[in-house]
DNA sequence: CGTTACCCGAGCAAATCAGTAGGATGTTCG
DNA sequence: CGAACATCCTACTGATTTGCTCGGGTAACG
């Protein structure tokens, strides 16, 4: 488990996407813009989240992204693996003397089990749960036109502002020093 | 909080540490022997640590480094945040309009709740608890001479091996995809 | 003085991050 | 059909981080 912002950025495209995909599919444009993510990285992050089948994709005018199962079957934990390069391994990728013998190589098992515990902690998020949490800040989501895949003609009125109660939690990089 | 291998070295080389320290100081290139991770990358490490006060220094020969706390009193939060750079903040830095108005920028304070879970969490486990799981698994360390500040004739021996319970945790990297 | 071992900075290859560019493919509507 | 839409895909880029090397400097001990 790496925690980034890149995962931030999924995690943040994920909840915008609990919370107007029951207008029917949402385009990565309007993420984009709402968000103020790039396009094609928010390409690149929604197809892995495909290939990890947490989200479904529609093709054409109309279409975009919804998510693959319900928002509270899905967990904070799962979004950010997604994004994460697996990247191999430990260093000892298995050739490495790393001290020889049958036990593996010292940290390899200390730190595997230092990262079940992180996915267990994040795995107890559940999606529904960030996406409620942003509804009870007041945040009002203008419906789409309930018809099926209509061409969407609203203007993208203005970007919808996510804001964190005291209740949910953060990840990224804004540690402070002092 | 950011969690990449480089917290894991830190993590690694203070459980070597405080394995370790009641024979005295411990110098960086015993550790680096024993974990396998370079001497100037450990230095890097360690100057972070002292700085932050979580390790002192004893210069010349005998020297080297010792906790500046009690195990029970260092967490593991601690010593990420220590090697892992404040990195400014989130990239909407101040200056960027960001949606306007008042209130941050939509992620912004979502991401700063996160943060504090995950830090909560991570300060909940002392280094205390993971040398104690090491010792658990049957790992012996090999007292240096009592006399304070002798210098150490013995040979480096065999490296000790850092072994996980199912108890303890991990960071890192390892992460299967399937 | 010589050894030990901490200190410090510059620099470097590789990887990752965030984004750009340029298309290709599939869907819908006129 | 053909144009617009929107997902898909690959490759490339600049900036940053990672892990490490090199070369020296300084304090402490014999």
């Amino acid at each position: 488990m790496r925690l980034t912002t890149k995962g931030r950025f999924a995690v943040t495209a994920m909840i915008d996407l609990g919370l107007r995909q029951s207008g029917g599919p949402v385009t990565l444009a309007a993420i984009s813009q709402r968000q103020q993510i790039s396009l094609s990285y928010l390409e690149q992050l929604f197809g892995k989240l495909r290939r990890n089948e947490l989200v479904e994709s529609t093709r054409g005018p109309g279409g975009g992204y919804t998510l693959a199962r319900s928002a509270s079957s899905i967990t904070v934990a799962e979004i950010i693996v997604s994004v994460d390069e697996p990247m191999d391994a430990t260093q000892c990728g298995g050739k490495e003397n790393c001290t020889g013998e049958g036990s593996r190589c010292m940290t390899h098992d200390l730190w595997a089990a230092l990262n079940l515990r992180m996915v267990e902690f994040l795995s107890s998020v559940t999606l529904q749960k960030l996406v409620d949490d942003q509804v009870a800040t007041g945040l009002q989501v203008e419906e789409k036109p309930s018809i099926k895949r209509a061409i969407s003609a609203l203007p993208v009125s203005q970007p919808i502002r996510i804001n964190a109660p005291n209740s949910v939690f953060s990840l990224g990089n804004a540690f402070p020093k002092n």
